[in-house]
DNA sequence: CAAATTATGACTGGCACA
DNA sequence: TGTGCCAGTCATAATTTG
């Protein structure tokens, strides 16, 4: 049995209220889907808030609040005092507070806010985690006094009761309770009793996480199907009524509702809920929606400065690390045979091994002595993540602080095929007793594309190509090289030696002729990167380059993989971030681990058609299920995949390198650019994955 | 209008040299 | 330690083609 599911795309409006319950009249199984979604949120922002003291664990939930990564981080380094046990309150509003005070030249200095600006030594390798889990709720966050004084102190003053309650809501709201049930929370406890109203709020929470676990549902539903809607409405009656329990009556809501109906304006418009509700308190509630847009990207550019800013100073990095001179850096060129513990250091960057093996390769019969992975690395899941290794500076350090401290492993896929191809892994897999796909593809030109042989100029040293790229040269170059070529009749000039291997290096042409130095074909490149051939076929020949030149190295990454396959002989269940042509799966296909459930995410169409082709014709008896968007692998879904698989026992993906890859001269803007800045819907995923299956 | 083609040219790290 | 040169790079945007 072989089942492929197409989920339908369905838009969350978590904190927009006139649409919950909008769609709450009309589908009522939306309501409920809804509430499964936020009551999953919230118990994991509960988790977080009051116990975690991991600081990956905590910058996810400011993340997920809407805010940058490095907002988060720099916010945990200025407020956690003897550990990171900063409530995410006030993580949350420690950050506004940034945000706010940009315009007024606000830095997040040693010395400044002292509300926030408590002791800046953090122990990273804290071992309080324990202690604190154990201690009871209203012991871990203070007198409410203390609460209060910080929702009023570390931003700006409050200007009016108003105002105060509105940022009371905002900040639950934010924290993703629902609006009705911080209202009921405020009206039950007194707008001022903050520690009350969370009480409540997470005693109502972990009401409907005990019945959204009990209710959860073990297939995909359609959302918007009305027959569905009935059977969701009779299967769920406990969160249908639970949302008649908070009915929002006028009285109490009547300082917010134009506020909300601009915040909503402008969350259409594209901004955050929270960047809306800001603006909307600083410049006044009757400022025209253009102004608070352009108060809005102004803050946003500001903000972007002062964090770029932030990078290059030791703000950024960790405190109490001990700073290591660049040339004791970790992975400094070593004595072949002895390869010390690799462990993440706080230089400014990590630097490329050279030889770029990893912890081995096949041709080294050395192999790493040891490595310990931090204790928050560990699974389950395993997870593996992959980009290019040469990005701008400073984005390995960041991911790798994100990926739980782990350093990379920098592999030039040239050990494994004819090209070269140069990439970090960051994984929490075992590195001992891997071994090859079978059979391993030849590692020069000649023996991957014989009849180049034959036209190869003597003078054209390349045994292996450069890195396969997402595009070719044109067929005017090799006219061009051609011409140049045939006016020298025997051996050429140096000067047209010269220019012909530069273009044959930098367009990775070979010879299929004489004279005749060609692009690749789509075809060479599969066989390359380990495929089988034609299995791109039946997309156009420019989207085939361009997956292709985005796909893992099946051979790399599976020697990489075949540590899981003594692990999981079953086969093993995988969420698969950025899928693109399948590459983690047809390595984990050719190495022999069966593939039990699928979760395959990717945006292409085309990449999503190669797959599904892929999966049917290699008979696989799995299921497959494809998302197209990291986005719609919402918090409910996890939940629910982990639910009905068991869990999942491995999160690969390499996410968008656009912004980072050296080819790229026109918006190479780091982590933060467009595409790439989707490396944190990764760690998003894997994150509510790994304190998922904790508590499986 | 989609697909194919082409021109464009910015970073980075390694290396040699002073 | 600084400088200059060089090779290498999961790309983008404009233009042409069919």
């Amino acid at each position: 049995m072989q089942a492929i599911e197409d989920l339908p795309l369905e838009e969350e409006h978590v904190s927009d209220d006139s649409c919950a319950s909008k769609c709450a009249s009309n589908h009522p199984d939306l309501l409920s889907n809804q509430n499964n979604f936020l009551i999953d949120e919230e118990f994991y922002f509960f988790e977080n808030t009051q116990y975690s003291v991991d600081k990956d664990g905590t910058i996810s939930v400011p993340v997920e609040m809407g805010y940058q990564a490095e907002e988060a981080s720099i916010a945990i380094d200025r407020c956690g005092s003897a550990g990171l046990d900063t409530p995410v309150a006030e993580l949350s509003d420690f950050i506004c507070a940034a945000q706010m005070a940009k315009e007024a030249d606000f830095h997040l200095e040693k010395d400044g806010n002292s509300d926030c600006g408590k002791s800046l030594s953090i122990d990273w390798d804290t071992d309080d985690e324990l202690e604190i889990e154990s201690m009871p709720f209203s012991s871990g966050v203070g007198p409410a006094t203390a609460r209060q004084e910080v929702f009023a102190g570390c931003g700006e003053a409050s200007s009016s009761n108003g105002s105060q309650t509105s940022r009371t809501i905002h900040h639950f709201v934010g924290m993703g309770f629902p609006k009705d049930m911080v209202i009921r929370a405020m009206k039950e406890n007194g707008e001022r009793d903050i520690e009350a109203i969370l009480e409540a709020l997470l005693t109502y929470s972990q009401i409907h996480l005990m019945q959204a676990l009990e209710d959860l549902p073990l297939e995909e539903e359609p959302v918007s199907d009305d027959s569905c809607a009935s059977m969701c409405a009779s299967n769920h009656p406990d969160l249908l009524s639970d949302q008649n329990k908070f009915p929002i009556d006028e009285e109490n809501t009547h300082y917010s509702i134009d506020k909300d109906e601009t915040i909503s304006v402008l969350v259409e418009m594209g901004y955050q809920a929270e960047e809306a509700s800001i603006a909307i308190d600083r410049c006044g509630l009757d400022t025209p929606v253009a102004e608070l847009s352009d108060f809005i990207c102004a803050a946003q550019m500001a903000k972007e400065a002062d964090f770029h800013l932030e990078k290059h100073t030791e703000a950024y990095i960790p405190k109490d690390k001990r700073k290591i001179p660049r040339t004791e850096a970790w992975n400094l060129k070593q004595p072949r045979g002895i390869v010390k513990e690799q462990m993440v250091q706080d230089d400014e960057e990590f630097r490329l091994p050279n030889p770029m093996t990893g912890f081995g390769v096949p041709s080294e019969t050395w192999s790493i002595v040891h490595r310990t992975l931090p204790e928050a690395a560990l699974g389950p899941p395993y997870f593996y993540y992959e980009n290019v290794a040469m990005t701008p500076r400073g984005v390995w350090c960041t991911i790798s602080r994100f990926l739980y401290d782990i350093a990379p492993e920098f592999v030039d896929s040239k050990y494994f095929c004819a090209a070269a191809r140069k990439r970090g892994y960051i994984h929490n897999l075992p590195i001992h007793n891997r071994f090859q796909i079978l059979p391993p593809p030849p590692l020069k030109i000649h023996k991957t594309f014989p009849h180049t042989k034959k036209w190869w100029p003597s003078w054209d040293a390349r045994d292996q190509l450069n890195c396969l790229l997402t595009c070719v040269g044109s067929a005017k170059l090799t006219e061009r090289i051609r011409n140049k070529l045939e006016e020298s009749a025997g051996e050429p000039p140096v000067h047209v030696k010269k220019y012909v291997m530069e273009q044959c290096k930098r367009w990775n042409l070979i010879w299929v002729g004489k004279n005749n130095a060609a692009t690749i074909e789509p075809e060479e490149i599969e066989i390359l990167m380990g495929f089988s051939v034609n299995h791109t076929r039946g997309v156009n020949r420019t989207d085939r380059f361009k997956a292709l030149g985005n796909a893992f190295q099946v051979d790399t990454v599976g020697y990489h993989l075949s540590v899981l396959k003594s692990l999981f002989p079953g086969g093993i269940n995988l969420l698969s971030l950025f899928s693109g042509i399948g590459g983690a799966e047809v390595a984990l296909h050719r190495l022999g681990i069966p593939l039990k459930n699928v979760v395959s995410v990717e945006l292409s169409e085309p990449c999503r058609t190669i797959v599904r082709n892929w999966w049917e014709e290699t008979n696989q008896k799995g299921n497959l299920i494809h998302i197209a968007d990291v986005q719609e692998v919402t918090a409910e879904r996890i939940a629910q995949w982990i639910s009905r698989f068991g869990g999942f026992d491995l999160v690969i993906g390499g996410s968008p390198c656009n912004n980072l890859a050296g080819r790229n001269h026109v918006s190479r803007d780091g982590l933060e650019g467009k595409h790439s800045s989707l490396f944190f819907d990764y760690f998003r995923i894997l994150d509510l994955v790994k304190s998922m299956m904790s508590q499986y």
